[in-house]
DNA sequence: ATAGGGGTTCCAGTCGCTGGAAGGTCAAGC
DNA sequence: GCTTGACCTTCCAGCGACTGGAACCCCTAT
């Protein structure tokens, strides 16, 4: 399978497929032209990258992660501490996140946004 | 003023300062032993931008609100367009992890954690 | 033969800092 | 006067996770 293939079966751009096989993630073989060759097992760890990015998870979780998929013997509760400090981390940036965006609104809500130089948002960012 | 004073003053550490000076945000003067020479106004700008940036306005932004917060015939309402659109890209950024923590948090529960390797997170990176 | 659509490598840039090395300056204490 | 330590300076490199572009090779169809 060439590259193109794997990105349209994984949804990832070759730029990107070929970036995780520079940083160690795949190890596609190689064709007589010097074109890569996925197998499907390549292409599926890729797919189980490519989801588990779009959870959020770093590229080192994803090592992790693709670690404990291909090991039999792996405790599910490793897989499970691995989430939940992802859990974690996508809670205190919901939480930074909400507070940013209830101020911002809030000043959002005050600001008259007419063409008077007067500006609570302005007004807020220089001494709150 | 001294940079280290700026930083206690702003919050900001020493090298953002003078980051923030090489990429043109703020232009102190220089003191005879080439030290920064901070005044009030270049301080207060540099508050100005903690607290933009606090609010997750990018660097760009802060650009356009120091712009606007020293141009006194500014209209508010090309405050409230960045704001707005500020407010919005914040908006994008929560439902997106709102939706990452929606999946993660059904596949945290289904997760037994114990020291078996049935997983319902790997397959679910697997195969979904 | 040529055109196009693959593929390859390598280098640089993104964003907003952050760390570290190598060195100059200043105030306090001995 | 000398040392110590806390400050300051510059410059260069690296983070994470790609992304863009240049320059080139390969394959197929017309």
């Amino acid at each position: 399978m060439n590259i193109g293939e794997v990105g349209a079966r994984t949804g990832l751009p070759t730029k990107t497929i070929r970036y995780y096989e520079d940083i160690g993630l795949v190890r596609p073989g190689r064709d007589s032209n010097g074109y890569r060759a996925f197998g499907e097992s390549e292409c599926h760890k890729l797919a189980f990258v490519a989801r588990a990015r779009a959870l959020g998870f770093s590229i080192q979780d994803c090592r992790t992660l693709l670690a404990l998929y291909e090991d039999d013997g792996r405790a599910s509760a490793d897989v499970k501490r691995v989430a939940l400090e992802q859990l974690e981390q996508i809670d205190r940036k919901l939480s930074e996140l909400q507070s940013m965006r209830d101020t911002l609104s809030g000043l959002v809500k005050a600001c008259a946004g007419d063409n008077r130089p007067d500006c609570p948002i302005l007004n807020d960012l220089a001494a709150p």
